[in-house]
RNA sequence: CGGGGCGUAGCGCAGCUUGGCUAGCGCGCGUGGUUUGGGACCACGAGGUCGCGGGUUCAAAUCCCGCCGCCCCGACCA
């Protein structure tokens, strides 16, 4: 293994994919914007999964699994949809050596085929609310790909309701969102900005899109997670009506939600410093990893068996590495689980035996730190624990000595040219030219209208025009 | 799709300008030994369709033509 990581503060960019190379998150596949994600990034993608999996359940939601292909003509039902999502799928032309009737889309995301289905399920207010989700890959013909942010394949969680009427629906939707930002800001540790996405930035074919947004370390926004509210817009295109208690026929009321592989990208990007990896202890595969140090067959003998008592000593809720390979020096374990991220590591060689203690690192402090061995485990569940919220809250201020409240657009120009850009929060006349404009002279766009503003008389920070909100801005991923 | 870069051992590269003999270096890998508190050392060893196809030549990694792939930077997007 080579040394050495790019400085985040000179290439940002490769800074990040050499990370997520060496740490062995994931690895470039043989086509084109496709990625392997490698065993310890599937491991965190692995706890996220079971984590929010938990959060779904007990919100009600059951899981299912709806195919990959879809018949070309379901994704021209819905007129949005379809001019949407169109120029971004994977079509398959041919099976079994003929050329297909019908073309099959690789699905972009799912809404189409799903609601053929509840077509099918759905009859009477009996039926609903109707909350499926389901854990599937999905398929997106991206121009540029970056590892985990951007993919043309990518792993996620897309929910799926129905429901009666309009107000459940819109509940429903605020609902996932928040269980998306009790998710990131508890478990990810990473602070979101909870808001509604402009028409522009809309998901195609709902009536609107809740978002949550994060900031990372480069001053620019990341969309970690979506909700949709869809009204009847697929419904009446998969014609799903449903008979009320008084024998009315109406529509039923849609929803959507999701997040991606792209959230361990975030994770990356939102902690992680110039020697590698920084993980949440909550998500982090490994919690300790112990590394030995001893000298000879007799030093070795000792230190080992006290090493494995001690990694014997946690409950199962504690991951424990013991990293007992003698072909590598401590000195390179080191280095290796920094790059890796563990959260906290224990060295223990033979003058810590004789002092009855050990060696410990926090991996976000860095400092060492002797611990009497009696009272190691208790202080490493704590440091776990004070990391966990160490992370939220450097991550919070950083945000916030990164967000400008601003009201000249000159000002924003010169804040979009900074190296860290940030969030500026600014007022919006709501005109789609404007928006337009804005990203076209700054490069930042709209990231959303966040739901904590309360409304203000101002104006919009390009135009001037009165505006009834402010909003955020930024450059994003 | 436009611009830039790169394709030579598992990884990182040199060699190409000015064609030549057995294609080289570092890391990693294997074996043996000494080592282990911040990326250890010695010895021996294994490992190559030089991206692909064609051409020029006595001779091509090197020159010419064509193609392919990937990465980075811009226009679409979670």
């Amino acid at each position: 293994m080579a040394k050495g990581l790019p400085k985040r503060s000179e290439d940002y960019s490769r800074w990040y994919t050499e990370l997520v190379l060496r740490a062995e998150l994931a690895d470039y596949a043989p086509v084109k914007g496709c990625m392997v994600i490698r065993p310890y990034g599937y491991a965190i993608w692995e706890r996220i999964q079971s984590t929010l999996d938990r959060m779904f359940k007990q919100t009600g939601h059951v899981n299912a699994y709806f195919p990959l292909f879809i018949p070309e003509s379901f994704m021209t039902k819905e007129a949005e949809h379809v001019e949407g999502f169109a120029p971004q799928c994977a079509v398959v032309t041919h099976g079994g050596g003929a050329k297909l009737e019908e073309p099959l889309y690789v699905r972009p995301t799912s809404e189409t085929i799903i609601w053929s289905m509840y077509g099918k399920w759905i009859q009477s207010y009996r039926d609903l609310p109707l909350l499926i989700n389901q854990w599937a890959n999905i398929v997106r013909w991206e121009m540029r790909t970056r590892l985990f942010l951007r993919t043309t394949e990518f792993l996620w969680q897309e929910g799926h309701t129905a429901h009666a009427t309009e107000t459940e629906a819109l509940e429903e939707t605020v609902k996932m969102l928040e269980v998306y930002r009790t998710f990131a800001e508890e478990y990810m540790a990473v602070p979101v900005i909870k808001g509604v996405k402009s028409e522009s930035e809309k998901f195609a074919g709902a009536v609107r899109t809740y978002c949550i947004e994060a900031m990372m370390q480069d001053g620019k926004a990341l969309q970690a997670g979506t909700s949709h509210y869809l009204g009847q817009n697929f419904a009446k295109a998969f014609n799903v009506q449903y008979q009320t208690k008084e024998g009315k026929l109406e529509y039923v009321y849609a929803t959507s939600w999701g997040v991606s592989t792209r959230l361990v990208g975030a994770l990356v990007m939102a902690h992680s410093d110039d020697n590698g990896l920084v993980l949440p202890p909550r998500l982090a595969p490994i919690h300790v990893v112990i590394v030995p140090i001893f000298k000879g067959e007799e030093e070795r003998a000792l230190v080992l068996g006290k090493a494995r008592a001690l990694a014997d000593s946690f409950g199962p809720e504690t991951i424990v590495r013991l990293d007992d390979r003698d072909n590598v020096s401590a000195g390179w374990k080191f280095n290796e689980w920094e790059l890796k991220g563990v959260p906290v590591r224990i060295e223990i060689g033979p003058r810590d035996l004789a002092k009855g203690q050990a060696v410990m690192v926090r991996r976000d402090l860095g400092e060492k730190r002797a611990v009497p061995l009696e009272s190691l485990k208790e202080v490493v569940l704590r440091e776990l624990q004070d990391m966990q919220g160490a992370l939220l809250h450097k991550a919070l201020d950083f945000r916030q000595a990164s967000t400008k409240r601003l009201d000249d657009y000159e000002s924003f120009k010169k804040q979009m040219e900074e190296p860290i850009p940030g969030f500026v929060d600014a007022g919006w006349c709501g005109s789609a030219e404007c928006e337009a404009k804005l990203q076209e002279e700054t490069k930042a766009t709209i990231r959303c209208l966040p739901l904590a503003g309360q409304p203000e008389k101002c104006s919009c920070i390009r135009c001037g025009n009165p505006s009834e909100r402010r909003v955020i801005m930024a450059k994003s991923y």
